[in-house]
DNA sequence: GCCCTGGTCG
DNA sequence: CGACCAGGGC
């Protein structure tokens, strides 16, 4: 039995305190944290080793983005990609090293949000987003081993991932051609949606509704975040959910945790 | 029997809840805040309407100073002085107008910091401090009526209104000019202090603690804060506390709140 | 909306 | 140290 967990923090410092509270309420083995908002030396590294998360794979930058995958089980980074050659800290891959789940590999990834305006011309934003989708794609071929892909695509791929599939088609994270981008990905390695693969279509299912207005009457999410399994992984994979409950805490992060439990 | 109590709260918005706790412990008649930091549309009048404290004068302004005081007995303003004459907003009086304190004059009024150096020609907010004081004495003499004037001073007059007298000569706050001039204020209608009447000198009394460094620790506090009775009222005066357990709450204003118990 | 960076202020 | 502001990002 191994669990791995995936969530968009929204700065960990800021949130630290929750972060101890999922980990104390879900126990995943292992966590992958994005947007951590911070550098290597400013993540509370501490805090999460008092917990048991000892084993830990930071890849953070001044301010924005950052991703950091903390583990009770030991593990070590193995790839720190820049999928955009631009300095941002967006990707991190571990080996687990030791246990059931020796030799699996976990990557995890934070997705460009890209923009506004869904048009390369006029946002060179989300040329840059399709732009990582297309070197990820790339990556994809090369992989030969179980491998877990978890993070915040930022894309919400199916029409049951959104609010409102037809308001949103113009909408940049679940317009045609990012959904499109994102599927050839998909199968570029055979990956395993376990969202979809647990919770299938068309039942809604997001991990984010926006800090603006009225989110939580209406319930205007989408899914943006997301765990794939590599086609000779996801066999193993026997539960999955959303913990919704999370954006529901004081001064939540717009996204939710996931988690997923393999036997291994 | 009528108490006021006066606070420099340090961003009423963000400390509406611990403005409320203070007012269920203490439950004073009267409240008068320093530094609101926000407009009058911003205050947050509804909440304490909720408790009661239905008769309002507020004189805020964006992002800095702002004075207002509330009362659950009937109020109304009688003046809002700009004794700098440069549009900030540091001071509201008001009269009560029924039961056992009708007449009864409170002026609420936050007194500028004056910068770090205690030179006119080096730094001009120190020199307009002291303008301030000398604009507030000459009021002092138009006044007829029984009269407290409260707020936050800037300025502590004493030496056991300081954790280390001789060190804070030169700092601003406790400089010889300021403790002269501030004198010249109390003369000009004989002002009885307070905090020093119902807590003789030499005793440690202090309202406010930096945040900075080690204030808890060492006590590194300083009386800032001030209640003044008019030579009419002085006799009046019953009882007086300062309430420092609000300081050792989470996320707390750097001062603390003054009460004065009159039997009227 | 909310969180970051930096600035000013006390 | 912790309010505020503005600007940028999502």
């Amino acid at each position: 039995m191994l669990s791995v967990a995936t969530w968009n923090i929204n700065s960990v410092r800021l949130r630290i305190e929750q972060v101890q509270r999922m980990l104390r309420e879900q126990s995943p083995d292992v966590l992958c944290l994005q947007e951590i908002k911070c550098q290597e030396s400013q993540f509370p590294a501490q805090a999460l080793a008092d917990m048991g998360y000892i084993h830990q794979a930071v890849h953070g930058q001044k301010g924005y983005h950052g991703v950091a995958t903390v583990s009770r089980v030991p593990l070590r980074e193995i790839t720190r990609f820049d999928w955009q050659d631009n300095g941002e800290a967006r990707h991190v891959g571990v080996e687990l090293t030791e246990g059931e789940g020796k030799g699996l590999v976990i990557e995890n990834v934070y997705i460009p949000a890209g923009g506004d305006i869904p048009d390369r011309e006029l946002n060179p934003k989300f040329g840059q987003k399709l732009d990582f989708l297309e070197r990820m794609t790339r990556w994809s071929d090369t992989l030969g081993r179980p491998t877990l892909l978890v993070g915040d695509f930022n894309i919400a791929p199916l029409e049951c991932d959104v609010y409102d599939h037809k308001a949103l088609l113009k909408v940049v994270s679940h317009t045609p051609l990012e959904v499109e981008t994102l599927g050839k990905l998909r199968d570029a390695h055979g990956w395993v949606d376990l969202g979809r693969h647990f919770i299938p279509a068309p039942e809604r299912n997001y991990s984010w509704w926006s800090y603006r207005s009225y989110w939580r009457q209406k319930d205007h999410g989408r899914r943006l975040d997301h765990m794939w399994a590599s086609p000779d992984l996801a066999p193993q994979a026997s539960t999955h959910r959303f913990v919704e409950e999370t954006r529901r805490w004081e001064q939540p992060s717009d996204h939710i945790p996931l988690i997923t439990e393999f036997s291994l």
